[in-house]
DNA sequence: TATTGTTATACTCTATAACTATA
DNA sequence: TATAGTTATAGAGTATAACAATA
């Protein structure tokens, strides 16, 4: 039962993965509905996101994390900076590195931004108590716990 | 056990979906991937995908399944066909329209691309086979049938 | 000399406005 | 006159190359 099992299995993996494909497709102008109800734009938005708060991180790791060039990064952080969502930190030991913080305003920003894009579709009313136990027990497993 | 009852599952369905959404954005990298890989940029294979075998729509159509101007559709579906993946037919009733078709090599490239962009990402290997089952279960569930 | 980040500049993608052809 | 799509043009976002400061 070896390979069959295991094919069978990964038909499974597939089917699954490409209805959630379909579902966050379906989903997707959420993220651009939230962005522009905090007149941020998605990019903003995206920046924002994954700046830990207390992650600080280096331009250099934006870069590789956004996985855009340096130039932009510096772009990026300038418009949040602007916005007073984060400021740039000079690193204590190598002064030609800048720690890019999120400030309180930021911090704030963010939450109200996980607020609302974390607000569970319309979809998930189709499925009682037991499935979304079991949804959440699978997607546990499937997400490592800290990010 | 009304009210409370619903908030405990709106919870679980908050905290489903933002795994599901923590899950997407670590696997997001992968729709990047295949597209370099067919030499297309991120536009053109999103173009690419949302037009179905057989289901041609006009320009103004796709505008709207685009979320974008009719004027990039111009230039998206320009794109498309330099690469003989699509071609525009006069509509036959208003020949002001332009049906916008897929050619044989926009099918194969469309087939191309799902087949590598829904190879399921290995954190369902954590998954045995009753959760692959119940999984899929769910997503059937909260997706609808026909797209 | 090598590296971090910025500035100057060019290229890509997207939108607005004016236009062409049908209706 | 109104509508579907295109063309001309301007604006946003991203990258490449040259530069400044620090290592």
């Amino acid at each position: 039962m070896g390979a069959t099992s295991e094919t069978v299995e990964q038909q499974l993996a597939r089917e699954a993965w490409k209805l959630m494909f379909e579902f966050i497709r379906a989903n997707s102008h959420r993220v651009m509905e939230v962005a522009s109800e905090m007149s941020l734009t998605p990019g903003d938005m995206k920046s924002l996101m994954s700046l830990g708060e207390g992650h600080p991180l280096p331009m250099g790791g934006l870069a590789e994390i956004w996985n855009c060039d340096a130039s932009n990064v510096t772009w990026l952080v300038d418009r949040l900076e602007e916005r007073g969502y984060v400021e740039r930190q000079v690193g204590t030991k190598d002064r030609r590195v800048k720690i890019v913080a999120l400030t309180p305003a930021g911090i704030a920003a963010r939450a109200a931004i996980h607020d609302r894009l974390f607000e569970p579709p319309e979809q998930f009313s189709e499925l009682d108590h037991t499935m979304l136990t079991e949804l959440v027990a699978i997607l546990h497993r499937m997400v490592p716990p800290a990010a």
